[in-house]
DNA sequence: GTGAAAGCGCTAACAA
DNA sequence: TTGTTAGCGCTTTCAC
């Protein structure tokens, strides 16, 4: 097992050529079925694993995918990374691909990763995640023609930003927030969110906003708005002075756990509001908050999918396939 | 740069064989200063990057450490990964390796994936991560001579099982709790922990209790204590049983913050229960409460340092150093 | 201190 | 359909 097992090995055991053992495993169509079952027996048998690195050298693939990994911020709405990556490993493993982790501060240090990691470890593709406007990474690998895919929308519209995406619909998500609050009967509902031009956090407004005023035509939405900095604190003081400056709220849609969090911690006793967050964290399993779940699993399930099908037809037209993932609403005691 | 640059180029380039450019780069001592900073010079100028393949195809050494990353139980006291990972893989980009990432249910496809990957992309180490009594990967690992170290202590004394392992002194940190709780007054301290026999548990357990001991030598423990499986309501209704047992009791260490959270709230506005968790989760800092915090950083570079020394030198002795770490006390509103 | 030759394990071309 | 040859980029002898 551990005692290295080569073709040669394979092919001296079976009988045949060096090259009828590689042809079963590459192109079995070309070999006879009668010598194909016959070798992958005897593979089988010897416990044969064809070596990565001699294959590389070949054919100069590498099977591996790389992905950087951040450090969280507060630590309560950056912990997503954990199933992300679990399923990304798992996926990638059934299609054959193995996953090599990087780190990485900022987007020119990342880039010099990827010179390094191409360098070295020549891995196949790279999962871009936390994408922003103006993402350096996006233009180099698209100027250099590597395969990639983001988790996360290119939110500049580059007119050569075309690459394959994954991302969840963040704006769904909000709005089924939003929707399961006036069905519960609130009328008048506020949202907490970050300032404007993160992208991410636009698109969750905008599917509170389209939601009220899909329901009231009127509505002014103004007022029952803020935008500040992610954290529980900032979340905190938002609420406070959203409730204080509309009597008339019941209900908050928060743009991330971190903010819900603290508008839980904002209520008074006499004034009972429904909270709901984004993003699903434990964080809010612990306290009860309601939240919009992000299938993660799916989503980096949707990348390797993406990937693989792109390195498999690598002339296959525009590799500009996106998956817009629906998030889900897990609803807890707090709304 | 992603036009690969060969040792032959740079050779070429430099004016010397290739020869003299490997042994620039891994027995410097060998080349004339001169010639050596030359070649550096050109290697720079050109970008090179030694091809990791080849380098593997001749010395059989990958410069890939293997980790395997569980998916978390109920995501809350289970999201440690996120910080370890991302040190690791810092750490031992340092150190010149990258982090191969796998996934596997249990030890034995687990072992599985060794065999895979040992194969394939051949590690130069694992980290195992979770060990516990008859780890069956940590058995299978050192049959073979392979190197690796564990994140936890080898819970089982086997003779053979000696093997270089990081660990967080659980019985320190608990034992910083209770002190804690102690020198804020109070007396009767409870503690909530999991089943016995579970090497984690038992270590965190013992912590509070030789504190205890310690301070009052007569003390009877056994009511003072519970032990339920994880988990956020098994934590609550084992705090509630506990404080309606014992009336004198003000305070409540915890072998997780899944558990303290669950005794949090099985608090009475009547009788304030201080409370402290272990893990120093998203969800503790969430809802302020004070929890035991694991160096999960510091823990992953001692990982990779300790294969990094054991793979310089593979005949240096038995190679069963370890590194114990000391947590640390995150006092917030909780206690 | 530097160069030449060999070969790690594999697969793409070509020949049989 | 199967076998033979060559060579991917690197390091490790061993001459010089």
């Amino acid at each position: 097992m551990a005692e290295k097992v080569t073709i040669t090995d394979v092919a001296k055991a079976a009988g045949v050529s060096r090259q009828t053992v590689s042809n079963t495993l590459n192109s079995p169509e070309v070999v006879r079925e009668e010598t194909r079952k016959h070798v992958l027996e005897v593979i089988e048998r010897l416990g044969y694993r064809a070596n990565q690195a001699a294959i590389q050298m070949r054919t100069g693939r590498s099977r591996l995918i790389a992905i950087g990994i951040e450090p969280d911020g507060d630590g309560i709405s950056g912990s997503w990374a954990d199933r992300f990556l679990h399923s990304l490993s798992e996926t990638a493993a059934q299609e054959g691909y193995r996953i090599l982790l990087y780190t990485a501060a900022d987007d020119p240090s990342e880039i010099a990763t990827y010179e390094d990691l191409l360098g070295a470890y020549k891995p196949d593709a790279f999962v871009l995640t936390g994408t922003h406007h103006d993402d350096l990474r996006a233009s180099w690998l698209l100027e250099r023609g590597l395969p990639f895919v983001a988790f996360g929308r290119p939110w500049s519209d580059l007119p050569d930003a075309r690459h394959p995406w994954v991302d969840v619909d963040g704006a769904a998500g909000t709005e089924a927030a939003t929707r399961h609050l006036l069905a519960a009967g609130h009328r008048r509902i506020g949202f907490i969110g970050w300032p404007p031009g993160s992208g991410v956090g636009d698109d969750r407004r905008e599917g509170w906003a389209r939601t009220l005023r899909d329901q009231d035509r009127g509505q002014e939405l103004g007022g029952l708005q803020r935008a500040v900095e992610d954290g529980i604190a900032a979340g905190e003081s938002a609420a406070r002075d959203l409730l204080a400056a509309d009597p008339g709220v019941t209900a908050l849609v928060c743009a991330s756990d971190s903010l819900a969090l603290g508008a839980l911690q904002a209520r008074e006793p006499a004034r009972p509001v429904a909270v709901i967050g984004f993003d699903d964290t434990p964080a809010a399993r612990a306290v009860g908050l309601s939240s919009v779940h992000q299938p993660l699993g799916e989503a980096a399930a949707a990348c390797v999918e993406l990937l693989a099908r792109a390195l498999e037809s690598p002339d296959a037209g525009p590799p500009s396939a996106h998956v817009l993932l629906a998030p889900t609403l897990t609803i807890r005691q707090s709304a």
